[in-house]
RNA sequence: GGAGAAUUCGCCUAGUGGCCUAUGGCGCGCGCUUGGAAAGCGCGUUGAGUGCAAGCUCUCGGGGGUUCGAAUCCCCCAUUCUCCGCCA
């Protein structure tokens, strides 16, 4: 949610970051009136209420004989309370409707326009020349044993796979080299339920446009999540975090479970895209005049991983009409993917400044003891999806794959991955 | 699955319709005292909304209801604990 003290101060603020998201304008304005609105009922409710308070004194220091009579009197009173306290109310909802809606305000700087409008930041690294037909990860898989799509398909349906011997001790140690380096950088490490509710997915912002990319259990009323960003932000949901040694940082570990219900046709082939993978997510609650340089560090981190696992990448800054609603501000970092010729996205770290945190009440305190809304940023560290880019950058012509320097350690020294050996 | 008990400020706790503008303790903060500390004493210590402000309003797990008036009575929901049953 925004500011309402942003509406109340700077609404054009609000309007310029609307037209560079391509949002609705007017929206800003309805804002307005239905801030006015609530407030002029709020008032007229606490001065009837206030009345009433006083009138109740009154009857309770009344003697016996009086109290029929004043009771009696009041009556009229109390149903005056109750139709402004009912008007109040129902101003309120109106108000939230609207502020709801609007997404949050984007930081100066970022890119107009839509998704094709980004800007690139920076390119690094450098992208394989194979003096051999490059194979792609699927066949790479098959050939190394390591992904097994067709068994993935048969138990469970399309998008759906088997990570199998080296595969798997491959992204296991993937994680491991992720989470050592989130735990040097002071993060905490958080295993989180993949299954919430209803309240925490629509806090978290999931639940809007993007409601039927989600798995739902109606029997038990649980959303599965697809990013532990859901467990993360919701974490400290009602309280006030202590950010007086700097940020609050969390690695969270979980399965992630996407529908891709609008995805149909795309990515078929592989694991880029699938209903089940698994994400170690970094996520830090800080003081907004910190957040900038919170994403900085972020990205910094996601780019040490792409370093580590010698991967060529380049850094987006992703445009306004591209960013999901709680974000003011998006860097995708994306691996080349050699027998796509293109770059996919790896990593992906959202600022989204205290827009998250004022839907799921997460304060804290400032150095004049006030509490503020802090700010909440999130981006991966590592997923399934890195292996697409390790098998295929790395890959030989032989179809055995190299094991970057820094993974070996997690891999019990293992250099390569061949096709005779098996874990 | 069934039965019962509970949820009050960071923690513990008093409170059975109006004197609750919520008690007391622990902890924490400030001060007095002290050579310094402890003890002791005094003051403060949930948050939110609105208003230039004084103030006013809300906040006793959440939501609804009864009532002139609800921490207190009723209903629904959530969570925790205990017991029984069932299962690994």
């Amino acid at each position: 949610m925004i500011d309402p003290a942003l509406l109340r101060e700077n609404p054009d603020a609000i309007k310029a970051s609307q037209r560079a998201r391509g949002a609705d304008e007017s929206l800003v304005d309805d804002a307005a009136k239905a801030d006015v609105a609530w407030r002029k009922a709020l008032l007229e409710f606490e001065n009837l209420r206030a009345e009433q308070n006083a009138a109740s004194k009154l009857v309770a220091s009344a003697p016996k004989e009086e109290k029929a009579a004043l009771v009696a009197s009041m009556q009229e009173l109390s149903d005056r309370v109750k139709a402004a306290d009912a008007a109040a109310s129902q101003a309120q909802v109106e108000l939230d409707e609207v502020l709801w809606k609007i997404e949050n305000v984007v930081v100066d700087g970022v890119p107009v326009g839509g998704e094709d409008d980004y800007v690139v930041l920076r390119e690094v690294g450098t992208k394989p020349a194979f003096d051999f037909e490059a194979r792609d990860h699927v066949a790479l898989g098959e050939l190394l044993d390591v992904i097994d799509i067709e068994r993935g398909a048969k138990i469970s349906g399309s998008r759906f796979y088997f990570l199998k011997g080296w595969g798997a001790r491959l992204e296991l140690a993937l994680m491991n080299m992720a989470l050592d380096q989130a735990s040097a950088a002071g993060f905490t490490a958080l295993i989180t339920p993949t299954l919430v509710r209803p309240e925490i997915m629509a806090g978290t912002g999931f639940l809007g446009s993007h409601a039927d990319e989600i798995y739902y259990l109606p029997a038990d009323e649980l959303y599965l999540t697809g990013t532990s960003e859901v467990a993360l932000a919701g974490y400290h949901r009602d309280e006030i975090v202590d950010l007086s040694e700097g940020p609050v940082r969390y690695a969270g570990w979980s399965t992630c479970y996407r529908r891709e219900a609008g995805s149909h046709g795309r990515d078929t082939r592989g694991i880029l895209r699938v209903h089940q993978f698994n994400k170690l997510e970094m996520f830090s609650y800080c003081d907004p005049a910190d957040a900038e340089a919170e994403h900085a560090r972020l990205l910094a981190w996601q780019e040490e991983m792409l370093q580590k696992c010698e991967l060529p990448y380049r850094v987006i800054d992703v445009a306004a009409g591209d960013l999901g609603s709680s974000a003011a501000r998006k860097f995708d970092a994306e691996a080349w993917v050699p027998t796509q010729g293109t770059y996919r996205e790896l990593t992906s770290t959202s600022n989204c400044t205290t827009f998250q945190a004022r839907r799921l009440n997460v304060r804290y305190r400032r150095d004049e003891g006030k509490t503020a809304t802090l700010a909440t940023l999130n981006g991966t560290l590592a997923t399934t999806r890195w292996l697409v880019a390790i098998l295929e950058n790395h890959q030989q012509a032989d179809g055995s794959v190299r094991i970057p320097v820094a993974l070996r350690p997690y891999l019990g020294g293992t250099e390569f991955i061949t096709p005779k050996v098996r874990a």
